[in-house]
DNA sequence: GTCAAAAAATGACTAAGCGTCAAAAAAAAT
DNA sequence: ATTTTTTTTGACGCTTAGTCATTTTTTGAC
């Protein structure tokens, strides 16, 4: 790679940072082409020649932080435990990978509507189509395995692409409620990520998978996590916490 | 009410009526406030004397939709039934209600955002939180009657409110996941309303809220709901269907 | 070091949409 | 019929996406 090549990529990666910061900072809405290319001290052209469009910004940082979480998801696949526990963790890391990196579920609703799939290279949309079928085939492996192993039952009118989809909407589901205005304290709800996970456990005893989890054994778990699995990751999260 | 405060009520409801069927027919992106006049045949200053802006527009839209799914809820908990076949109906009445009257999911996301919360008349946030804090608290009763009458088992360490934003999660996230241009069919979810069912009754499980239901039985339940519970309602939705 | 050709950066410009407001039109009152 | 009030209008200001001719910088041949 040349010099040029470099000097290229390294501004397409800064373009990319400031609109991450501008969207965490300020949100949506105060996300513009003219912002970006002023906080960059470049001109609106430039930027232009680096994103076809606006969209183009928002997918690829949508790709950028799909391969974080893909990251965590296989951290999560490689968890020491059951198939139970490494469920558990996908689910904790997607929450984790929420927490850190300002505003990424908003961004992820975004990146579904306007109709941004029409407007965007097709290069980005395949590369996302990619990584969004191997977060789904990620977990699907997940509880396959868990089936093959005995853990979960073969379910008679549930497929397991179906028990993924459920998973997936309610994590995600939640981090829309939270993300929006919604007084979740108000309605009684003070920790809803923790919420949401105490409903996966009993989403995974509805369906039986072993080995169902006492409460202490639940928090040990939660425990190992933090203390294993995704420590760097939650530092950023403290960071950003104090700031 | 004097033949002009009815004139003016009925172009406000026209004004609507015509936001609705844009953000129907043609999306979000395509909906603008001159759009809306030319629809109407009225000029834009004419549509700002009934609404302070666009977001307005979509909140009051969103309080009409929310107004008709509260009315579905209404119908779900006078069902005759046990708070367990309630709670599910409540649950599948959501489902119809995003069916009839497109985009409606997609609605209520856009109102999250953009900060719609700080640009729209203080009238119109007060009736949206009270419309939604009837609609949380129909289900908290539900859950919290199942409790008082020996359905549910007293979780603890699940607060009704917890469980109620658990379902709304998992109802909320899959209606989000299906309005998304994702290939659900390619993740094997051929009909994902009846998975989210499913997955709902799996909750319901988990948390050992009696009766359980048989497969049979479950069928039944549904079968009950599009014959008894929401009979004009699902008319309407084959209309839709048929254009 | 000089200069022409190639590459890159720029910002004026168009288009489109939100929201405003003075002027025009319509309705009501006298 | 005329004045006053209310309503409607659309031109205008403003912001932002996206384009492209012009200017600036870089490159490499001599």
């Amino acid at each position: 790679m040349s010099r040029k090549q470099r000097e290229i990529a390294n501004r397409h990666a800064l373009f990319l940072e400031i609109a991450e910061s501008i969207l965490a900072d300020e949100g949506f809405h105060l996300l513009s082409m003219e912002r970006i290319a002023e906080v960059a001290e470049y001109s609106k052209g430039t930027v232009y020649q680096h994103f076809t469009c606006k969209e183009e910004i928002l997918i690829q940082l949508c790709i950028k932080c799909m391969t974080q979480l893909n990251k965590l998801f296989v951290s999560a696949e490689q968890f020491d435990g059951t198939q139970r526990d490494r469920i558990i963790a996908a689910f904790y890391a997607h929450q984790v990978w929420s927490r850190t990196g300002n505003n990424r579920t908003d961004m992820l609703m975004h990146l579904s509507m306007h109709g941004v799939r029409e407007k965007v290279t097709e290069r980005s949309l395949q590369q996302h189509d990619e990584l969004e079928q191997n977060l789904v085939g990620l977990v699907n492996r997940m509880v396959q395995q868990a089936i093959d192993n005995g853990e979960l039952p073969k379910q008679k009118h549930l497929q397991p692409a179906e028990i993924v989809f459920g998973i997936w909407s309610l994590n995600s589901g939640g981090q829309m409620l939270q993300q929006s205005d919604l007084p979740l304290e108000d309605f009684g709800v003070s920790n809803a990520d923790m919420s949401l996970l105490r409903m996966l456990n009993v989403v995974l005893d509805g369906l039986h998978w072993q080995p169902l989890h006492s409460e202490a054994q639940f928090k040990k778990l939660l425990k190992k996590f933090n203390t294993e699995l995704f420590v760097d990751e939650l530092k950023q999260d403290a960071e950003i916490d104090k700031q």
